[in-house]
DNA sequence: CCGGCATCTAGTCATTGACAAGTTCAGGCG
DNA sequence: CGCCTGAACTTGTCAATGACTAGATGCCGG
């Protein structure tokens, strides 16, 4: 049985097997249930293989990260409008939850890791962009808070519903329809925006 | 031998004392750095002592997630309209970090756990309440978005504060004062008010 | 053919969570 | 007073894990 299918040594990609599988398995049980030999018995190496490719569990849950912030931004790139971006924050939370929530985590990570700072510089900059066709609310500082609102409103509803908070207040509702809709009661209804 | 001060058995109130120096270390060092054995020595008991009093660890976590709906639902109480319960939000997520954090996470604790489910009623009561009274915006449907609105917009600036990620878009501002007026400039209807 | 190098293996150690069994203490009851 | 029951805590132990070290393996360029 051991044919071409493992080819011991040089696995082909066993970083990126590892990484799946991690990604597996926090979003399924959370990153507290990641465990490095774990996953190196269901890649079919040793025990010790991965810590060549990440170092450390932090140094997985850092890849795990990096790549969060990398696919986050592309997603939040394609978006016309303010809106639609907010709604691709939700999607991708909605995709990738793993991801999304390592990336959010500070204390699971090392802050300080290049290819995680460049990754994140590049999300923030699709952030920003998002904002910044926000109608002029007034001076400087309302803008700010109004960028700030934005994003805590994707945030929020993507972590919630990660979180299955909202499980029962939106019954079998498509998430991203729901924040659409959301977030035009919200943002455009001029006049009793909240109402 | 060994003096008063350390009563031997019967510690007086463990139970407590390990709760909050898993409290510390949760906020300082997130949910995975805790280590029964690590609380057990701070209180200066067997390494097995907390296994008594919490099972497990995730039944300390489960007992924490416990204490922090009851606080939270306490602490959401007391706000007379929707703005300030959504203060109260913000402000109990700064006040009690370590509870929040692992209150919003279900795969640190036990769902199923009586005192839990009963502290989170209550809490998501509290919710309920504040939600009520928003302006009626039109159909039913819509409120309950509202609803979700207002939650997630709490909740998103809460949990970003928590994560760090706020910390250079509002520079050495108070979180509470600067979510106040977020919300006005979103909820309240023309009046983008005092920011 | 050979040497360097990334990849992976094998072995080891301290730490941890969980469990089992024993010990200490308080309070109720005869 | 003496016993006894149960809660609180201790001691001992085991498997699993993360991290480290040294060594084996195979690819690739010269």
């Amino acid at each position: 049985m051991t044919s071409e299918r493992e080819r011991a040594y040089h696995h082909g990609d066993l970083r990126r097997v590892i990484l799946d599988a991690a990604l597996d398995v926090i979003a399924t049980n959370g990153p507290g249930a990641l465990s490095l030999r774990d996953l190196a018995r269901r890649a079919g190496v040793s025990h010790a293989a991965p810590a060549h490719h990440f170092k450390d569990r932090t140094g997985l849950l850092t890849a795990v990260a990096a790549e969060g912030y990398a696919l986050f931004a592309d997603a939040l790139a394609g978006a016309p409008d303010l809106r639609e971006r907010g709604v691709a924050y939700v999607r991708f939370a909605a995709t990738h939850p793993a991801h999304f929530r390592v990336m959010f985590q500070p204390d699971l990570h090392r802050t300080d890791d290049p290819d995680l700072l460049a990754a994140r510089a590049r999300a923030t900059e699709a952030l920003r962009e998002g904002v910044a066709d926000l109608p002029p609310a007034g001076r400087g500082e309302d803008d700010r808070l109004a960028g700030v609102a934005a994003w805590s409103l994707a945030h929020g509803f993507a972590t919630l519903l990660l979180s299955g908070a909202l499980t029962d207040a939106m019954e079998g509702r498509d998430p991203e329809e729901a924040f659409r809709s959301l977030a035009g009661l919200i943002f455009t209804a001029e006049g009793r925006g909240g109402g």
